[in-house]
DNA sequence: TAATCTCTTGACCTTTACGTAAACATTCTT
DNA sequence: AAGAATGTTTACGTAAAGGTCAAGAGATTA
Protein backbone atom coordinates (compact mmCIF):
# COMPACT_ATOMS: atom_id res chain seq x y z
CA UNK A 1 0.00 0.00 0.00
CA UNK A 2 1.59 2.96 -1.17
CA UNK A 3 0.66 6.82 -0.31
CA UNK A 4 -1.97 8.41 -2.11
CA UNK A 5 -0.59 10.75 -4.82
CA UNK A 6 -3.50 13.08 -4.23
CA UNK A 7 -2.54 16.57 -2.62
CA UNK A 8 -3.90 17.47 0.74
CA UNK A 9 -6.10 20.10 0.96
CA UNK A 10 -7.14 23.17 3.39
CA UNK A 11 -9.91 22.98 5.31
CA UNK A 12 -11.79 25.88 2.91
CA UNK A 13 -11.61 24.08 -0.24
CA UNK A 14 -12.25 20.52 1.42
CA UNK A 15 -15.66 22.24 2.74
CA UNK A 16 -16.31 23.94 -0.73
CA UNK A 17 -15.65 20.00 -2.06
CA UNK A 18 -18.02 18.37 0.22
CA UNK A 19 -20.80 21.28 0.47
CA UNK A 20 -20.63 21.48 3.90
CA UNK A 21 -19.33 24.59 5.91
CA UNK A 22 -15.40 25.08 7.40
CA UNK A 23 -17.40 25.11 11.13
CA UNK A 24 -18.55 21.53 10.20
CA UNK A 25 -15.95 20.22 9.72
CA UNK A 26 -13.57 21.76 12.73
CA UNK A 27 -17.12 20.69 14.80
CA UNK A 28 -16.85 17.27 14.06
CA UNK A 29 -12.77 17.42 15.00
CA UNK A 30 -14.29 19.07 18.24
CA UNK A 31 -16.48 16.29 19.29
CA UNK A 32 -13.48 13.78 18.35
CA UNK A 33 -15.22 12.59 14.94
CA UNK A 34 -11.96 13.52 12.88
CA UNK A 35 -8.60 12.80 14.36
CA UNK A 36 -6.11 14.97 14.40
CA UNK A 37 -4.49 15.70 11.55
CA UNK A 38 -1.56 17.87 9.88
CA UNK A 39 -0.65 21.54 10.15
CA UNK A 40 0.76 23.31 8.25
CA UNK A 41 3.31 25.36 10.09
CA UNK A 42 1.27 24.10 12.73
CA UNK A 43 -1.57 25.92 12.46
CA UNK A 44 -3.66 25.04 8.91
CA UNK A 45 -5.14 22.50 9.12
CA UNK A 46 -4.12 20.30 6.22
CA UNK A 47 -6.45 17.23 5.29
CA UNK A 48 -4.70 13.48 3.20
CA UNK A 49 -6.88 11.52 0.65
CA UNK A 50 -7.50 9.64 4.07
CA UNK A 51 -8.88 12.44 6.34
CA UNK A 52 -11.20 13.21 3.16
CA UNK A 53 -12.57 9.56 3.13
CA UNK A 54 -13.04 9.34 6.41
CA UNK A 55 -15.00 12.60 6.83
CA UNK A 56 -17.04 11.60 3.63
CA UNK A 57 -17.36 7.80 5.38
CA UNK A 58 -19.29 10.42 8.19
CA UNK A 59 -21.45 12.34 5.77
CA UNK A 60 -22.67 9.04 4.47
CA UNK A 61 -23.59 7.92 7.50
CA UNK A 62 -24.99 11.09 8.24
CA UNK A 63 -27.32 10.65 5.04
CA UNK A 64 -28.25 7.25 6.44
CA UNK A 65 -29.64 9.47 9.71
CA UNK A 66 -27.67 8.06 12.08
CA UNK A 67 -26.37 10.65 14.82
CA UNK A 68 -23.02 12.28 15.35
CA UNK A 69 -23.08 10.70 18.59
CA UNK A 70 -23.74 7.04 17.13
CA UNK A 71 -21.34 7.68 14.63
CA UNK A 72 -18.79 8.54 17.70
CA UNK A 73 -19.36 4.73 18.95
CA UNK A 74 -17.86 4.10 15.45
CA UNK A 75 -14.98 6.05 15.99
CA UNK A 76 -12.62 2.93 15.44
CA UNK A 77 -14.16 2.37 12.60
CA UNK A 78 -12.55 5.17 11.15
CA UNK A 79 -9.03 3.84 11.53
CA UNK A 80 -9.93 1.57 8.33
CA UNK A 81 -6.83 1.90 7.30
CA UNK A 82 -4.95 0.56 10.05
CA UNK A 83 -6.90 -1.96 11.27
CA UNK A 84 -8.28 -5.50 10.45
CA UNK A 85 -10.54 -5.02 8.05
CA UNK A 86 -12.62 -8.40 9.26
CA UNK A 87 -12.98 -7.01 12.80
CA UNK A 88 -14.60 -3.36 11.94
CA UNK A 89 -16.82 -4.28 9.84
CA UNK A 90 -19.34 -6.62 11.79
CA UNK A 91 -19.76 -3.64 13.78
CA UNK A 92 -20.74 -1.23 11.65
CA UNK A 93 -23.36 -3.80 10.30
CA UNK A 94 -24.50 -4.18 13.68
CA UNK A 95 -24.73 -0.45 13.70
CA UNK A 96 -26.50 -0.48 10.38
CA UNK A 97 -29.45 -2.97 11.20
CA UNK A 98 -30.19 -1.91 14.70
CA UNK A 99 -30.52 1.64 12.62
CA UNK A 100 -32.61 -0.49 10.30
CA UNK A 101 -34.81 -1.33 12.85
CA UNK A 102 -35.57 2.19 14.18
CA UNK A 103 -36.30 3.36 10.84
CA UNK A 104 -39.05 0.54 10.77
CA UNK A 105 -40.24 1.24 14.13
CA UNK A 106 -40.25 4.90 13.25
CA UNK A 107 -42.25 4.25 10.18
CA UNK A 108 -44.62 1.98 12.14
CA UNK A 109 -45.45 4.96 14.47
CA UNK A 110 -46.53 7.20 11.41
CA UNK A 111 -48.49 4.95 9.69
CA UNK A 112 -50.14 5.02 12.81
CA UNK A 113 -50.06 8.35 13.59
CA UNK A 114 -51.55 9.09 10.18
CA UNK A 115 -54.70 6.96 10.29
CA UNK A 116 -55.44 8.80 13.33
CA UNK A 117 -55.37 12.21 12.09
CA UNK A 118 -57.35 10.80 8.95
CA UNK A 119 -60.19 9.30 11.52
CA UNK A 120 -59.90 12.59 13.62
CA UNK A 121 -60.44 14.44 10.59
CA UNK A 122 -62.86 12.15 9.27
CA UNK A 123 -64.94 12.89 12.49
CA UNK A 124 -64.73 16.35 11.90
CA UNK A 125 -66.10 17.03 8.78
CA UNK A 126 -69.45 14.78 10.00
CA UNK A 127 -70.08 17.20 12.66
CA UNK A 128 -69.71 19.93 10.16
CA UNK A 129 -71.86 18.65 7.92
CA UNK A 130 -74.58 17.45 10.52
CA UNK A 131 -74.05 20.93 11.81
CA UNK A 132 -74.84 22.66 8.95
CA UNK A 133 -78.20 20.51 8.37
CA UNK A 134 -79.27 22.13 11.48
CA UNK B 1 -76.09 26.53 27.17
CA UNK B 2 -75.49 26.40 30.84
CA UNK B 3 -72.04 26.51 32.76
CA UNK B 4 -70.80 23.29 33.11
CA UNK B 5 -71.73 22.03 36.80
CA UNK B 6 -68.13 20.44 37.27
CA UNK B 7 -65.82 21.31 39.77
CA UNK B 8 -62.73 23.90 38.76
CA UNK B 9 -59.55 21.64 39.21
CA UNK B 10 -56.05 23.42 39.94
CA UNK B 11 -53.12 22.45 38.56
CA UNK B 12 -51.74 19.97 40.71
CA UNK B 13 -55.18 18.01 40.35
CA UNK B 14 -55.22 18.96 36.26
CA UNK B 15 -52.15 17.63 35.71
CA UNK B 16 -52.62 14.33 37.38
CA UNK B 17 -55.55 13.67 35.85
CA UNK B 18 -53.51 14.37 32.22
CA UNK B 19 -50.70 13.07 33.27
CA UNK B 20 -48.54 15.82 32.48
CA UNK B 21 -46.62 17.74 34.72
CA UNK B 22 -47.36 21.37 35.79
CA UNK B 23 -44.66 23.07 34.78
CA UNK B 24 -45.91 21.74 30.97
CA UNK B 25 -49.33 23.51 31.92
CA UNK B 26 -47.82 26.77 33.12
CA UNK B 27 -45.36 26.26 29.64
CA UNK B 28 -48.53 26.06 27.51
CA UNK B 29 -49.72 29.18 29.26
CA UNK B 30 -46.42 30.50 28.85
CA UNK B 31 -46.18 30.44 24.95
CA UNK B 32 -50.15 31.35 25.07
CA UNK B 33 -51.92 28.46 24.67
CA UNK B 34 -53.63 28.17 27.31
CA UNK B 35 -55.60 31.35 27.49
CA UNK B 36 -55.79 33.37 30.90
CA UNK B 37 -57.78 31.72 33.28
CA UNK B 38 -58.97 32.09 37.22
CA UNK B 39 -57.26 32.35 39.76
CA UNK B 40 -57.71 31.67 43.32
CA UNK B 41 -57.80 34.62 45.63
CA UNK B 42 -55.45 35.86 42.73
CA UNK B 43 -53.11 33.54 43.21
CA UNK B 44 -53.68 29.80 42.12
CA UNK B 45 -54.68 28.68 39.06
CA UNK B 46 -58.10 27.37 39.06
CA UNK B 47 -59.25 25.34 35.58
CA UNK B 48 -62.91 25.01 34.28
CA UNK B 49 -64.09 22.32 32.42
CA UNK B 50 -63.68 24.64 29.54
CA UNK B 51 -60.21 25.06 30.01
CA UNK B 52 -59.52 21.23 31.01
CA UNK B 53 -61.10 20.67 27.00
CA UNK B 54 -59.03 23.18 25.63
CA UNK B 55 -55.83 21.21 27.10
CA UNK B 56 -57.23 17.87 25.87
CA UNK B 57 -57.33 19.40 22.67
CA UNK B 58 -54.13 20.72 22.82
CA UNK B 59 -52.57 17.18 23.92
CA UNK B 60 -54.57 15.37 21.08
CA UNK B 61 -53.29 17.56 18.74
CA UNK B 62 -49.68 16.74 20.04
CA UNK B 63 -50.20 13.24 19.91
CA UNK B 64 -51.02 13.80 16.16
CA UNK B 65 -47.95 14.96 15.96
CA UNK B 66 -48.79 18.32 15.50
CA UNK B 67 -45.99 20.86 17.24
CA UNK B 68 -47.01 23.87 19.60
CA UNK B 69 -46.01 26.40 16.88
CA UNK B 70 -48.51 24.92 14.69
CA UNK B 71 -51.17 24.44 17.36
CA UNK B 72 -50.59 28.30 18.23
CA UNK B 73 -51.55 29.04 14.86
CA UNK B 74 -54.67 27.41 16.02
CA UNK B 75 -55.36 29.77 18.39
CA UNK B 76 -58.67 31.22 17.84
CA UNK B 77 -59.59 27.64 17.40
CA UNK B 78 -59.91 27.19 21.46
CA UNK B 79 -62.49 29.74 21.61
CA UNK B 80 -64.94 26.88 20.53
CA UNK B 81 -67.25 28.60 22.64
CA UNK B 82 -67.30 31.78 21.98
CA UNK B 83 -67.11 31.51 17.46
CA UNK B 84 -68.72 29.86 15.42
CA UNK B 85 -67.96 26.49 14.74
CA UNK B 86 -68.38 26.53 10.84
CA UNK B 87 -66.08 29.19 10.62
CA UNK B 88 -63.45 27.26 12.75
CA UNK B 89 -63.46 23.76 11.83
CA UNK B 90 -62.26 24.39 7.69
CA UNK B 91 -59.57 26.13 9.18
CA UNK B 92 -58.12 22.90 11.67
CA UNK B 93 -59.05 20.71 8.63
CA UNK B 94 -56.92 22.00 6.27
CA UNK B 95 -54.32 21.73 9.18
CA UNK B 96 -54.65 18.37 9.46
CA UNK B 97 -55.00 17.82 5.99
CA UNK B 98 -51.68 19.29 5.57
CA UNK B 99 -50.00 17.36 8.58
CA UNK B 100 -50.92 14.49 6.46
CA UNK B 101 -49.08 14.90 3.56
CA UNK B 102 -46.21 15.87 5.65
CA UNK B 103 -46.44 12.76 7.35
CA UNK B 104 -46.94 11.03 4.06
CA UNK B 105 -43.31 12.88 2.87
CA UNK B 106 -41.43 11.62 5.74
CA UNK B 107 -42.94 7.78 5.58
CA UNK B 108 -41.91 8.30 1.58
CA UNK B 109 -38.25 9.65 3.21
CA UNK B 110 -37.50 7.18 5.70
CA UNK B 111 -38.60 4.67 3.43
CA UNK B 112 -36.13 5.54 0.69
CA UNK B 113 -33.52 6.09 3.65
CA UNK B 114 -34.28 2.20 4.40
CA UNK B 115 -33.40 1.22 1.36
CA UNK B 116 -30.17 3.22 0.62
CA UNK B 117 -29.12 1.57 4.51
CA UNK B 118 -29.85 -1.80 3.60
CA UNK B 119 -27.92 -1.45 0.56
CA UNK B 120 -25.07 -0.14 2.06
CA UNK B 121 -25.17 -2.98 4.30
CA UNK B 122 -25.27 -5.54 1.77
CA UNK B 123 -22.29 -3.86 -0.13
CA UNK B 124 -20.49 -4.50 3.03
CA UNK B 125 -21.04 -7.85 3.70
CA UNK B 126 -20.14 -8.38 0.09
CA UNK B 127 -17.07 -7.24 0.52
CA UNK B 128 -16.62 -8.95 3.74
CA UNK B 129 -17.16 -11.87 2.78
CA UNK B 130 -14.95 -11.84 -0.17
CA UNK B 131 -12.22 -10.20 1.78
CA UNK B 132 -11.91 -13.39 3.92
CA UNK B 133 -11.78 -15.51 1.32
CA UNK B 134 -7.94 -14.60 0.38
C1' DT C 1 -47.80 25.39 66.90
C1' DA C 2 -45.10 22.93 63.78
C1' DA C 3 -44.69 20.06 59.90
C1' DT C 4 -46.31 19.06 55.46
C1' DC C 5 -48.52 19.89 51.08
C1' DT C 6 -49.50 22.48 47.09
C1' DC C 7 -49.15 26.55 45.05
C1' DT C 8 -46.47 30.77 43.04
C1' DT C 9 -42.70 33.08 39.89
C1' DG C 10 -38.13 33.24 38.00
C1' DA C 11 -34.38 31.60 35.93
C1' DC C 12 -30.99 28.46 34.46
C1' DC C 13 -30.26 23.44 32.31
C1' DT C 14 -30.80 19.89 28.61
C1' DT C 15 -30.02 17.93 23.54
C1' DT C 16 -28.32 18.28 18.37
C1' DA C 17 -25.63 20.20 14.95
C1' DC C 18 -23.94 23.55 13.82
C1' DG C 19 -24.35 29.42 12.79
C1' DT C 20 -22.26 33.54 13.78
C1' DA C 21 -19.24 36.97 15.50
C1' DA C 22 -14.95 38.74 17.61
C1' DA C 23 -10.24 39.44 17.36
C1' DC C 24 -6.16 38.16 15.52
C1' DA C 25 -2.43 35.74 12.32
C1' DT C 26 -0.87 34.47 7.81
C1' DT C 27 -0.81 34.40 2.91
C1' DC C 28 -2.13 36.02 -1.78
C1' DT C 29 -2.97 39.62 -5.01
C1' DT C 30 -2.67 44.19 -6.76
C1' DA D 1 3.11 48.24 1.12
C1' DA D 2 -1.79 47.79 1.51
C1' DG D 3 -5.89 45.30 1.22
C1' DA D 4 -8.39 40.95 0.48
C1' DA D 5 -8.86 36.22 1.41
C1' DT D 6 -8.20 32.55 4.26
C1' DG D 7 -6.89 30.64 8.34
C1' DT D 8 -7.00 30.33 13.76
C1' DT D 9 -9.43 29.98 18.64
C1' DT D 10 -13.03 31.15 21.88
C1' DA D 11 -17.45 31.40 22.93
C1' DC D 12 -22.21 32.66 22.74
C1' DG D 13 -26.80 31.82 20.01
C1' DT D 14 -30.55 28.79 18.13
C1' DA D 15 -34.93 25.66 18.25
C1' DA D 16 -38.40 22.47 21.08
C1' DA D 17 -40.40 21.17 25.01
C1' DG D 18 -40.16 21.15 28.94
C1' DG D 19 -36.87 19.63 33.59
C1' DT D 20 -35.11 21.18 37.69
C1' DC D 21 -33.95 23.99 41.38
C1' DA D 22 -34.75 28.12 44.53
C1' DA D 23 -37.27 30.76 47.64
C1' DG D 24 -41.40 32.04 49.36
C1' DA D 25 -46.62 31.97 50.62
C1' DG D 26 -51.09 30.07 52.00
C1' DA D 27 -53.67 25.95 53.61
C1' DT D 28 -54.25 21.61 55.91
C1' DT D 29 -53.38 18.32 59.43
C1' DA D 30 -51.15 15.92 63.47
Amino acid sequence: MYKSNKKPVQIGELAKDLNITTRTIRYYEEIGLMGKNERLNGATRSYSADDVLRLKFILKLKTMGISLKEIHHLSDIFDINEKDFDMITPRLIEILDNHISKVDEKMANMSSLRNDIVEYRFRITTLLNSNSQN
